[in-house]
DNA sequence: CATGTTAGACAGTGAAGGTATCCAATGACC
DNA sequence: GGTCATTGGATACCTTCACTGTCTAACATG
């Protein structure tokens, strides 16, 4: 298909598109000649994921570029290319600009994850998240411990063991790397709404009983 | 104390201080003159609590000042407050624009809610946030089921029952109110973390037992 | 040959979150 | 009483991000 069907069949306009190209989040098409382009459905399916990915308050362009060409890099091992996307991915949205290296807070997280016996490595930037939050509250005068965070550490491993559930029985190895990648992003926020009504469901609880 | 005082100890610039003023985020000193304002430790107080809201990836201005207006005004009621907070912090991060309203989406959003008997309101922004996850995950050929998202919900349940946890013994009111925000908030970026280094270990066990 | 499409280049847009500058009116210190 | 910093208020400007619009010359298709 052309440029212009591409666009039509994706709800996603022309400029749009090549500005994608522009920045390498869309290979680009098979040249046929110096004004003519062939996409396939892989375009398209790539460009569904590109815009599932972005969207209001989803990744930034470039870190959806590194994301999808380690995908393309590291087809056919799950584990380096998880290990890469939630690399790449970076601090999910880090509270405050402390906890700047060999902090307090980082020796807590990492007491932490060894309390866990957790095996990821050590330069992982959501180490980093944790420690800025700890710091943050702190700062705010909540007096948080690392000890506090073991419990909701439980209900994460937990909350990744039906995350990889999702992706048992599934042959193809690309589609198992973008079903990882689209089930570690997509339900952030679904997983934080939940969160949300429940503490909604809690509260009416507590009130009702007090 | 005055507003280059406030600006000091803060590490706000005056500047930016002026503009949350104006934001109505800030609410204005006691005037001593046309040209001399007090501020006191509120202030300051107020000032690293917005910093800490907002700040990357955080809340908006716009909501903050709802926020922290709804703070003031309803001081004494955790449940209202936590029922407008969570409702003015709105989506948390909708992937796509699909799920309008009376979408099927929307039907089985409603359909788990019932299914794990939670008491939340039927308008709460967490609904469409769901909705519009299901809808855009469909879109992309992932066939997720509302029950799918059960356990995550039972998960999300106990870690809202430990948020409530560490607002135990806390006596001040407008204390206990301005930690549920600070947790409700702050931590989300947290608990993505652990979520993240969680997937990473799972990873690294699945691998290595295959 | 008329009309439409393309790649590539590059400037412009709009929202968000500040930042900078100017101002006249003080207030504080000498 | 003079000097200088500080204030609130107003307004203009800046930077980043994710697009969007416009233009051009080279084709492609009927």
């Amino acid at each position: 298909m052309r440029l212009s069907e591409l666009s039509r069949r994706s709800g996603v306009s022309v400029t749009t598109i090549k500005y994608y190209l522009r920045e390498g989040l869309l290979p680009p098409g098979r040249q046929l000649s110096a004004t003519q382009a062939e996409y396939d459905d892989d375009h398209l399916r790539r460009l569904r994921l590109i815009r599932a990915l972005t969207g209001p308050r989803g990744l930034s362009v470039s870190i959806t570029r590194d994301l999808l060409g380690a995908l393309e890099e590291h087809t056919g091992d799950i584990h380096v290319l998880l290990g890469l996307a939630l690399g790449a991915i970076g601090p999910v949205g880090e509270p405050e600009g402390d906890a700047p290296e060999g902090s307090p807070e980082r020796g807590e997280v990492d007491r932490l994850v060894d309390e866990l016996g957790w095996a990821v490595h050590a330069g992982a930037p959501a180490r980093t998240t944790l420690a800025e939050t700890l710091a943050s509250l702190r700062g705010l005068g909540v007096p948080l411990d690392w000890r506090v965070l073991l419990p909701y550490a439980r209900l994460a491993e937990r909350t990744a063991a039906l995350d990889f559930d999702q992706l048992e029985g599934i042959d193809d190895s690309l589609e198992v790397m973008e079903r990882a990648l689209l089930l570690t992003v997509l339900l952030e926020p679904a997983l934080l709404a939940l969160r949300r009504l429940a503490q909604e469901n809690e509260s009416a609880r507590r009130h009702a009983g007090a």
